[in-house]
DNA sequence: CTGCGGCCTTGACATAGATCAACAGTGAAG
DNA sequence: CTTCACTGTTGATCTATGTCAAGGCCGCAG
């Protein structure tokens, strides 16, 4: 299974690159773009491998070019959190810090575009376009952190689920550059036991309200992956999200 | 119930500030501190009153000097879950964004220095210092979301409430500069409806929870909120952290 | 083709925590 | 002193979700 051989087929000028507009160098010019490119380089992760352990040194920092990959947070007997979902743009890592704070694992195969820390630090404190952007993403994260706390502790499972497959389907829509107008179709990225792991559920109760969603025709399953959301709207009714669908995520 | 009136008696000098090696600010030098000083102003609030509500333009950001803020969100069937906690140096409000995302209410009586969105922005277009420590300040905040969400995603009723305890043991600890052997004393600042929209509970279960403790010898009370922690350890063990007792919050 | 290991579903039952309800303590207003 | 509002405690009961267990589907290795 030649994983490391794939990382050498990658080679993207950051003109060319698909999240050139919305991550970490997204303010960049092309001189400071110049200076990120003699630093980067690509690596690539298949789908189930452990990008990095909680408590390793990790000596790098990295944005998410293709695929997807989790933060979990895993207590002494074993209960899961996942904290974060990343998909392309997201940025792993933090400047300052020298071990990770999560397990990172990559959901599906993964290309990642990494920076060396020290470097990237370097190069951080003398374009503050990087810090600028860096910030930006950070607060965005955080919102999305809190929205995910008032799920977690107020929501029930059937809402849980429902706000799952709407943030999913939004994200999608979005990569597609489709509206979230008429039916919307896509495919889970994540195993029960995964969601489960993000909603703060058992995987059987993931499974049941699934279930229920599909008896209600909230949403169609074709598979076990594939799913088309008839009405969005009723979705994010289902979802209890007062945030009624605003395109800005 | 001369709220207004307060504030003018507030009157600090960026230097003798209390929290001027921790807010914003910390990094700043005395030149940069003397444009900052220029823009600022203080608030206060008494304990129970809305700072601003979500959805409210804000027009300005802040920093807590003294007293105690609860961010938290509500749903429109008036579930409502706490997202963050807000102590002294903590940051309010998010440049480039016009509108409050949660409602803030000072938990506590308060002060806070503010300074117009505007200004504040375009100090920190020019001072780095300003936008490095902002975006340093904003990545604890993350990571501190997602301890807290592992705590409401996982964790059970007693362990939450044991969690809640040794938050705020610890950073009384801290403020009072005193480690955490020996026992801790401290004060609750939350009512009991208010921990529990910060632990995703109801008030009932806080309150039986917190009797448990109390009988299991955990924790000792006298009155309803004044605890002592005899033993810290045994605190940290119900809890469920694994964060075993680092000091570094 | 066969068997095996992931992944998923569904059922039966158990339980942590929610809900509903009564009441106690405390402090401020009259 | 009385009353009222607010905060907190405790009990009885209900229920959403967890736990345990069985079995189905599907792709892959032999």
């Amino acid at each position: 299974m030649n994983i490391r051989e794939s990382a050498q087929h990658v080679h993207v000028s950051c003109g060319d690159c698909p999240i050139r507009h919305r991550a970490v160098c997204a303010r960049c010019d092309t001189d400071e773009l110049v200076d990120l490119e003699k630093i980067k380089y690509y690596r690539s992760f298949e789908a189930g491998q452990t990008v990095i352990w909680s408590g390793d040194t990790m000596d790098f920092v990295a944005s998410v070019v293709t695929g997807l990959a989790t933060l979990t947070q895993t207590m002494e007997d074993g209960r899961r959190q996942m904290v974060g979902l990343l998909l392309p743009s997201d940025f792993v890592g933090r400047p300052g810090r020298s071990s990770a704070a999560y397990d990172v694992t990559a959901t599906t195969d993964l290309v990642m575009c990494c920076f060396r820390k020290k470097p990237f630090e370097e190069l951080m404190a003398k374009t503050p376009h990087v810090a600028q952007r860096l910030l930006e993403m950070t607060l965005d994260e955080l919102d999305a952190a809190r929205e995910w706390m008032l799920l977690l502790g107020r929501k029930t499972a059937r809402e849980k689920i429902a706000s799952l497959m709407a943030i999913i389907a939004r994200r999608d829509a979005t990569l597609k550059l489709k509206g979230t107008q008429g039916p919307l179709v896509f495919d889970l990225p994540l195993t029960r036991e995964a969601m489960a792991d993000y909603l703060g559920l058992t995987l059987e109760t993931v499974s049941r309200q699934i279930s229920a969603l599909r008896k209600d025709g909230v949403i169609v399953l074709d598979g076990k992956r594939h799913v088309t959301v008839p009405d969005f709207g009723r979705l994010l009714d289902e979802a209890a999200d007062d945030n009624d669908g605003g395109f800005l995520v």
